[in-house]
DNA sequence: TGTACATCAGTGAACGCGCGTTCACTGATGTAC
DNA sequence: TGTACATCAGTGAACGCGCGTTCACTGATGTAC
């Protein structure tokens, strides 16, 4: 009765999954998951994932939504230190900053993870025929969007300027961070990159603000 | 003696497999290129391709050298458009303009292609063992340090962003490119993305010169 | 409280595939004399 | 000009691998009565 192997059922064998798909990515990255691998790390049948996801690319969707959330904790935990300044207007750049340099910070400290979070982005979530248009918009796009109205009504951005500003945002630190973890800046160490991404939120910030 | 079928020798192997990569990058993206599919594009057996490469990997970094001339290429024929100014700082400012428009452009008409290029940027060129800093700065990178020259030179460059800048430049244009082929800009109508682009560069020269 | 039974969540084995690469070989080319 | 021979550039077949996925099945769970 009491199992000193293990169980027959697993548990939470979905979780599990998932779980290991976060550190499989994070070490080997997005092109290392594969069923075989990913069912082999959990101690499990291969076809046993079929219980859980429909074939491979689901799973991989699954895991990278949660790399998503993770990247959008990250910036947002990175604006919310930002204090409540006299300013409103120093507020909402030092925000935009933050959301900026939290975004290449997290894809530094864990590149798997950041083009993990980027394959939610190439690939529609499939929202299934309950069709809605709930969160099409993904969480660190928003975020940037909240930014960059703050600006706005803290009267930072010159009012001509707001409409789409955030792609240039994006681009900036997206291109930063790819530049960065597989670019030619890759293997640059930690504290020049440190710098050249807030020399690069700089410029961004004087090309919105001036 | 006369071949109306195809002769033994193919003549000239080395460039015919290299052409069938092109093709077959452009189409089908990088992930695409395999030794297998490209002798079956060519018409030969797989293991002749290691006449010419010692394996995958040394075939698909030659191609990706070649997708990244072209790149500069392209940039370059941007760059050149621009008429000689009565203003020498206008001039540098919009060949850096032209510079960003064509490194996105290239990459919109062809995201196999830039797919490609990137790659001759993730993996150094293996210079062999004749080692040499030869052209270890790629043709792109040195447009754009071009271009920032001559701002620099003309005035249009505050000294003391003239350091590094180059970084903040490419990662608004790669950045962009990205969003753009294979990010939430992917699917959008080219004149809309061209708008987009527009606008990211001014917002970067804005940040650069003012 | 106990038992029959539907349902769930795994196992074990296999299919078929395409891949990169290697081996021994052969048809064609070009060069020395 | 002709011939022997080294060299080059292909062929044909195979190896071994790991993959995603499916099939039929079984051990465990939970629920109705």
């Amino acid at each position: 009765v009491a199992g000193d192997t293990r169980p027959y059922h697993h548990g939470d064998l979905r979780a599990a999954l998932i779980e290991a798909g976060l550190q499989l990515a994070r070490q080997k990255g997005v092109s290392a998951l594969g069923m075989r691998e990913l069912t082999r790390a959990v101690g499990v049948t291969p076809n046993a994932a079929y219980r859980h996801f429909a074939n491979l690319r689901a799973f991989v969707l699954t895991v990278a939504l949660e790399a998503q959330h993770r990247l959008a904790h990250t910036i947002l935990d990175r604006m919310q230190v930002i204090p409540i300044d006299a300013n409103p207007a120093v507020r909402a750049v030092e925000r935009l900053r933050a959301f900026g340099l939290g975004y290449i910070h997290f894809a530094l400290a864990d590149p798997g993870w950041f083009e993990l979070a980027c394959v939610s982005q190439e690939e529609p979530p499939d929202t299934g025929p309950h069709g809605g248009a709930k969160t099409t918009v993904p969480p660190p796009h928003q975020l940037l969007l909240g930014a960059l109205d703050e600006m706005d009504q803290a009267g930072a951005l010159p009012p001509h300027r707001r409409a789409n500003a955030e792609w240039a945002c994006w681009a900036t630190v997206h291109g930063f961070a790819n530049l960065a973890t597989s670019g030619p800046l890759r293997g640059m160490d930690r504290d020049a990159l440190n710098r050249l991404a807030e020399q690069a939120m700089d410029t961004l910030i004087n090309g919105l603000t001036a």
